[in-house]
DNA sequence: CGAATCCTTGAACACCTTCAACAGGGGTGG
DNA sequence: CCACCCCTGTTGAAGGTGTTCAAGGATTCG
């Protein structure tokens, strides 16, 4: 989705390089536009050199200027609370536009940061505003985007709001396993870019209870871990577990919260 | 919000109807529309009869017809789990939309239900979408507003995942008394429309917990509660609470989640 | 190779839930 | 109009899931 070659820091050679040949195509922005829109939209997108792990994309409150789409990587974004603690609110895979919460104030509501070597291409937003008179459907898409992630958002709620430790980590193993198959990688093998730490706080849980459920999982025989590998060898027993948690473990039916 | 009066089924009479008069003005779809624009905004708005406490605007999964503005009253949505559990997502107070969340897949991913009787100016989408091209503007406050929705869910989020039950108590009243003000009501007294159990639903406690949290905090001074009647007396310490649970409460400084 | 960070495991504790019983309305039907 | 019921809301006691505290192992990276 970028529109040349971008500038390398290490050995890496860049292939895939425009909208029209971005394998993301199908998950990105541009689906629906044709070769003539994709142009446009190429013609306005810059390049930015990867950004390493550890390094922002954008901070809270910084003033908004453009969206960015995770070409390769992936990033975390988190809000603070009032008093300083970190909630992560969202891990972002290929194909992925971070910045969204932005547009309507003009400011960042949260902060984005890889959490490996990622490339983005980054729209700027003026820019794109202008060519919304010359691709009508372009403003749709976004739209479009925005409401998966309202929806996406809202199951994130019920997550926090209606689950058990064991239901929000299947549920999450489930979400990833279907976001890697959707970009072609294995559904039931994956490793996680994002620490312990990431997960426990993205699933507001304690980083001790998710080693422990990873640990049980793996005694369970539903999973293979080795550090940030996770095979996934009983899928069903996973879906159960992130269902109603009605599974197999000797976890008492409550409400879920708590 | 919409262009004639309103069938009246008891004696209630309408008076306010159309956008141009409408006192949600400033807080709906149609800031920053001059005045031919808002009259063809009017035009493709509809009226229904106001909905009795209950009943539902759309259900989840329900095709996608159109958005709706809460004119008066209030609704709640929720999602339902796997196995059925509702978990109340959000409460929509005059001037907002709902259904945002169902433009993406042409589907409803949740339920409004009128906490009270309630009236809405329903947006036929496909209406609308024909105005994009005569309102340029038009797309561009739908994407303000569900920028801004994001961001709500993700203070949500947050609340869900790192608050204290007294932290999301707290911060849920001072969310409300902030949006009661900026409609022009009292930000320090209220009535509550929705209950117990949609409030412990909605942030993710039990009923027990919600009620012995008011009661609580009435003893403390904080408020005057009388069953959904709400009186808040120290507008400062109920601040404090909502941020980090450092304030004079017994109650250990623990990172929130359970 | 040593420091730092991440991850894991164990034990005690705490916040909130669950279970239980009761009080207060509001509506319905006698 | 009162009695009854149903639902909502309150309060008390016991219990549990997940946290906190603590320490040790694993991995990374200078």
């Amino acid at each position: 989705m970028a529109k040349t070659p971008i500038p390398l820091t290490g050995a890496i050679t860049q292939i895939k390089v425009a909208c029209n040949d971005c394998t993301l195509f199908q998950l990105c922005l541009p689906v629906g536009l044709d070769r003539h829109e994709l142009d446009l939209l190429d013609s306005i997108i810059q390049r930015r050199r990867p950004i390493d792990r550890g390094e922002s994309l954008f901070s809270m409150r910084e003033k908004f200027r453009s969206l960015f789409a995770v070409r390769s990587g992936s990033l975390k974004t988190y809000t603070l609370t009032e008093d300083g603690r970190e909630q992560v609110t969202g891990f972002h895979l290929p194909g992925e536009l971070v910045g969204l919460d932005a547009i309507g104030t003009g400011a960042h509501g949260c902060t984005a940061q890889a959490l490996e070597t990622t490339s983005v291409c980054e729209i700027p937003f003026d820019r794109m505003e202008e060519l919304w008179a010359r691709i009508p459907v372009l403003p749709r898409q976004i739209i479009d985007v925005m409401s998966n992630a309202m929806r996406e958002e809202n199951s994130l709620v019920t997550l926090l709001g209606k689950k058990s430790a064991e239901e929000r980590l299947a549920s999450f193993l489930l979400n990833l396993s279907e976001r890697f198959s959707r970009r072609g990688y294995s559904s039931r093998e994956f490793n996680l870019s994002m620490s312990r730490n990431d997960i426990a706080n993205y699933l507001g849980l304690a980083v001790e209870t998710v080693s422990r459920l990873f640990s049980r999982l793996q005694e369970e025989g539903v999973l293979v871990v080795d550090s940030r590998f996770v095979g996934v060898n009983d899928l069903e027993r996973l879906r159960a577990l992130a269902g109603s948690g009605a599974g197999a473990s000797g976890r008492s039916a409550n409400n879920g919260v708590v």
